[in-house]
DNA sequence: TCAAAAGTGTTTAGCGTACACCCATGG
DNA sequence: CCATGGGTGTACGCTAAACACTTTTGA
């Protein structure tokens, strides 16, 4: 069996994760702060370097379970895009592979030790740029923010955003966040539920909440994502954004 | 200024590129024999290792030049997904980047010496499986050829598949032959010419076809990838695949 | 004059949007 | 009874699809 070629260049690579949810009718993103240099102190995405005989995935679920202590994926995890390995690293040459989280609002992992501190910021203000990420950061996040946009038009990952069963109107709630704008709750209540392959109704009703209860439905089998297989379904038709 | 951590693991990196094409009305795929283990003999996707001081898509470039003897970026280059690093590859963990290019026919080198010899092939064989491809090249063909149809829909991409200047009839004959359907002649040239931003008349005319003379067109200027950049012009209406 | 391909006009059916309206609960 | 939010019905305008028809060339 032939062997690499001597004198072949290695990198070191990365994980990061944009974590996404959406709090308080707000996109968020999860975010830490750095203890180590480089950028001690700044805010950062979670991630972490690749180990030796790891796949990208499992180092993302690794990293993220090191940093928030989630058990299990919380939510929707795709690869989101590469950067690098040139000029990201005041260290060296580092490639990153940014990874996407669509997940409920899970807590966060509040230690009060020397551990990193995630917690969720809205992505509106980092975007704003009132806090500078570290590395690359803030340009992963612009991409990551972009693709869960057009993510929510053509599959059915925006309950990915919601617990395993919820309202129509907290789906309506995770798609006016992450699209920053109004939709009309008729006309999504139809869109969403006349969508085959899309919801199942649980049969359950919420209550206790102010005005008529509302009907509790959970993903439909087929439009989950099976085991970090990416989600094949696609609503049709799509589910489309309202374009300026 | 922090340094690495000490036992920090460090992987080869490729680049793979998924170049397509439209030949003869059928999508085909640019492969390269392998001379060299593993996988000797075998078709593969053109790539190769990453070297120090470059970023991703300087080495993609440089991948294809080598392997077709092409100067510039004969179409539109873009990052697809990163692969591995396990199970790849038998002499070790390596990560590969893939990344597509939709082009027009352009020549492949034919070079007679030892050099590895690139050559278009239909999709449709490749995948059938008459010719098994090295390492996970079938999967990343699979995931190259999605990607290319569903950027057809709401990207003008489809131009990146004809040369400078085309007929309304070959930017359709690409969009038949990328989503394997039949369209309207008279619809697809209304839906492509109505959309604004999208096409630019050239006021030339063909000649010397069969029929009436077709007038000329080109990518309008904002629909133009810039330098590596990706597209942000958007197709609106999209031109939708017809959906089974 | 005919074949072939380009391009335009027209009809129809379906969908998105807007919004009136009714339903079911808590206070 | 009223406020609040859930859910349905309906009218209108736009667009995709189908296809008849005209235009302009080569043979």
């Amino acid at each position: 069996m032939a062997d690499f070629p001597s004198a072949l260049q290695r990198f070191p690579v990365t994980v990061d994760i944009v974590a996404l949810t959406v709090r308080d009718d707000v996109l968020n993103v999860l975010l830490i702060t750095r203890l180590i240099e480089p950028f001690r102190g700044r805010l950062a995405l979670p991630g972490g370097f690749v180990l030796a005989g790891e796949g990208l995935g499992e180092a993302a679920i690794r990293e993220l379970a090191e940093e928030t202590g989630v058990e299990q994926v919380p939510g929707h995890l795709e690869q989101l895009q590469s950067y690098g390995p040139q000029g990201r690293d005041p260290r060296g040459d580092v490639l990153t592979v940014a990874h996407l989280l669509l997940a409920p609002d899970f807590p966060v992992l509040s230690a009060g030790s020397d551990a990193e501190q995630a917690a969720w910021c809205p992505v509106g203000d980092v975007l704003a740029g009132e806090r500078h990420l570290a590395f690359d950061h803030a340009r992963i996040l612009v991409d990551a923010v972009e693709r869960a946009r057009s993510k929510l038009e053509y599959s059915p990952l925006g309950a990915a955003f919601c617990g395993e069963e919820f309202t129509i109107a907290q789906l309506r709630a995770v798609y006016e966040a992450v699209w920053g704008t109004r939709l009309d709750p008729r006309n999504f209540h139809r869109k969403a539920t006349g969508n085959p392959g899309f919801l199942e109704d649980t049969g359950r009703m919420t209550t206790g909440d102010a005005g008529r209860p509302a009907a509790l439905f959970r993903l439909a089998a087929e439009a989950r994502s099976a085991a970090g297989e990416p989600v094949r379904a696609v609503l049709n038709p799509p589910l489309m954004r309202p374009h300026s």
